[in-house]
DNA sequence: TAGATTGTTAATCGATTAACAATC
DNA sequence: TAGATTGTTAATCGATTAACAATC
């Protein structure tokens, strides 16, 4: 299979809960120009986007939703499952911990670290948050691919050579610690919360101006 | 000033943060090659990108890294300050309500309201928790243009009628609610943390095959 | 001045959109 | 079969990259 774009691989998760929708609510086939309308996008796009894996279409009827919807969570690969670690348990941390079913979306969420000694030993999603200084011993200890980051810049700086050391190559990263620049074999998805509210900000502006 | 790329707008937090990075560690002038490297592009292109908005570089010298800073800041819009609202107490919302600068991203979080009854009242960042009831009286008696959403899809969907017909029409979305196709002369600006998840599922499997 | 680096135009590359033959 | 809609090729559009004259 040849290299997809980023552009197309960001949209498959929409594709994905969009067709999560549909299925749910019994549709069972549905057209690119219905899922373009659906998608904000066009038909043209939708057919390209889906032909990069392979004809999961029928001329003349569409697609069908149900078994779309499984293709494109193999594609995502859903199906395999990460063991992550996080790291913070702070508000920012608590809230990706808690908010998000993480089973269902490749991952399963194993151990989580925390440095302030007021918060060792809270539990969070049935787990019990350990010492950050455990966490040399439990990635040598059980099986480890990714990192979810939910600390503040500083404290990541130290904590990524660790955590590379240990051979973590994965990272869902909160912090503004430009992990991918340091480390070139890194795959990191950044969230910035800041960067989309500055976002937000200029189109809000552009909008009044 | 033609319309500007969305491509180019979201780098701009980038441009923002970086240049505030090398301002407070005294750097104070940069050329497009280095200000290239620490952005990982190319040095053609934060020159295409900085000449959207004027002439900022000097030839033979670079650009000075303070005003360039400030400039960006002011395109962005930073020094307006919007009244948002958060609707959503919950873990997401404590996390988001305290976790960001808002004063200094163009924005002033004045209130936030929640169903829960065991929410209001609690205090957050120097704010009470008003009840959800209250928000139509609070949007009519104080300037507020612009809505965080920290609550699932199913609890947008009646809310944001509400917020729509009070006037609010930008939006700062962590909801599967799909606003701006709703109601297309919205700003808004989503943050989909599940479908993060989902491409970093994608990449890292791409990468292991 | 000579060297450096911008601002800007031109070339390239890639993504989106359009068109239409294939086919269910 | 006729109508609908895909799969796929071609055309267009826009973004990125390269080049270089302008100029500090």
């Amino acid at each position: 299979m040849k290299d997809i774009s980023i552009q197309v691989i960001k949209r498959l998760p929409r594709y994905y809960r969009f067709l999560t929708e549909l299925e749910n609510s019994g549709v069972d086939k549905i057209s690119s120009t219905k899922l373009a309308q659906i998608m904000s996008s066009t038909a043209s796009q939708v057919r390209q986007d889906l032909n990069c894996f392979g004809g999961f279409g029928q001329q003349g009827y569409g697609y069908p939703v149900a078994s779309l919807r499984k293709e494109i969570g193999r594609i995502l690969g859903l199906d395999h499952t990460h063991n992550a670690i996080l790291l913070g348990a702070g508000n920012l941390g608590r809230a990706i911990a808690t908010h998000l079913n993480f089973e269902s979306l490749g991952f399963k969420l194993t151990a989580i670290f925390e440095k302030d000694k007021k918060l060792i030993g809270t539990m969070l999603r049935g787990i019990e948050v350990k010492s950050d200084n455990e966490i040399e011993d439990y990635v040598r200890g059980n099986q480890v691919d990714t990192a979810f980051l939910t600390l503040p810049k500083d404290s990541v700086e130290p904590l990524i050579e660790k955590l590379y050391g240990l051979g973590i190559r994965n990272y869902w990263n909160f912090s503004h610690f430009d992990i991918a620049r340091e480390y070139n074999d890194t795959i990191v998805e950044n969230v910035h919360l800041g960067d989309s509210l500055m976002t937000l900000c200029y189109r809000i502006n552009e909008n009044n101006q």
